[in-house]
DNA sequence: GAAGGGCCTTTGAG
DNA sequence: ACTCAAAGGCCCT
């Protein structure tokens, strides 16, 4: 099947670069579980080629349409945002340019609220291969099976099966001083304390206030959450990497607090701050050695 | 409000 | 092999 899109997309950047964790490359392409739906997704000159390994109607569940999974891949790569746009504005800025110039496919995903913020948890103090391996063997061990024919693929968990896992099996997981923070917060989740999908018709700075109350969760991972799920795009999430971008490409080498620097960077990317973080943060990481 | 230390473990340089 | 930093911070002081 064949979503056609004319947008950018670098789909190993995209998927691979830090805002997902479940997909693998298979072949040309790549293999990840988007929902209860596990697809095969690659690229093409006239769009996104897709294809579901999940079996019609395993375990009662229908198949979903193609209808439904374009509309799902849509939004996921938020097809809608115009990239070469987002590119000739941020552009203008010539320490963007350079830091857009090698990315140049790479967009925004708008991913599910809880998963999302549960991988994000998990980030804390973390790494990529880490995190990982930490989000799959979280999946293998509470998320719902699904067959694809080639084996058996697990569904990231819903918060009540974290919750019920309990903290000691999440510790058990490799989660370390993370396990209690996942755990407290998939409760709050569970019982209802916080309404993630309800935050996304909320204003980015309510919305914030409300992820901040969750265990575990500080602005950097509440920014993240905000501009990778919540279509908050004027989040702009500092971590090691964009901090030493801000510091050492705009503000002269001089040490800022993060709350100076998030002010700074709202005022001077607005409602872009999530596109240009990702790539202020892809860019600076890729200069580490 | 700002700054500093501890936290669990895994991963991949060296 | 085997050690040893470093890792998309958070929380408490």
């Amino acid at each position: 099947m064949l979503l056609r899109t004319s947008q950018p997309l670098d789909m190993a950047l995209t998927l691979e670069g830090g805002q997902a964790f479940r997909w693998r490359r298979e072949g040309e392409g790549h293999r990840g579980v988007l929902g209860q739906c596990v697809l095969e997704l690659r690229k093409s000159p006239s769009g996104i080629q897709f294809h579901a390994l999940t079996s019609e109607d395993a375990g009662g569940k229908p198949g979903r349409s193609s209808r439904a999974l374009r509309e799902a891949l849509w939004r996921y790569f938020r097809l809608d945002d115009d990239l070469e746009a987002i590119h000739r504005e941020l552009g203008k800025d010539p320490v963007m340019a350079q830091a857009l110039q090698s990315f140049r496919g790479l967009r925004l995903l708008r991913q599910d609220p809880w998963e999302c913020l549960a991988c994000f948890i998990c980030s804390v103090d973390s790494n990529i291969p880490r995190i990982i391996g930490t989000v799959e063997r979280l999946a293998q061990a509470f998320g719902a099976p699904i067959a694809t024919g080639q084996g058996v693929v697990h569904a990231f968990p819903t918060p009540q099966a974290v919750a019920e896992a309990g903290e000691e099996a999440l510790r058990r997981l490799g989660l370390g001083f993370r396990a209690p923070y996942l755990w407290r917060s998939a409760r709050m989740i569970a019982d209802g304390e916080v309404d993630l999908a309800g935050l996304r018709s909320l204003p980015y700075a309510e919305a914030k206030r409300a992820l901040v109350t969750l265990p575990g969760v500080g602005e950097k991972v509440a920014d993240c959450v905000l501009a990778f799920s919540l279509d908050k795009l004027e989040a702009f999430p500092i971590d090691r990497w964009v901090r030493r971008a801000l510091i050492e490409e705009y503000l002269g080498g001089h040490r800022w607090t993060d709350r100076a620097l998030r002010e700074w960077a709202q005022d001077r990317f607005g409602v872009l701050g999530a596109y240009a973080q990702q790539y202020l943060f892809q860019w600076k990481r890729g200069q580490r050695a």
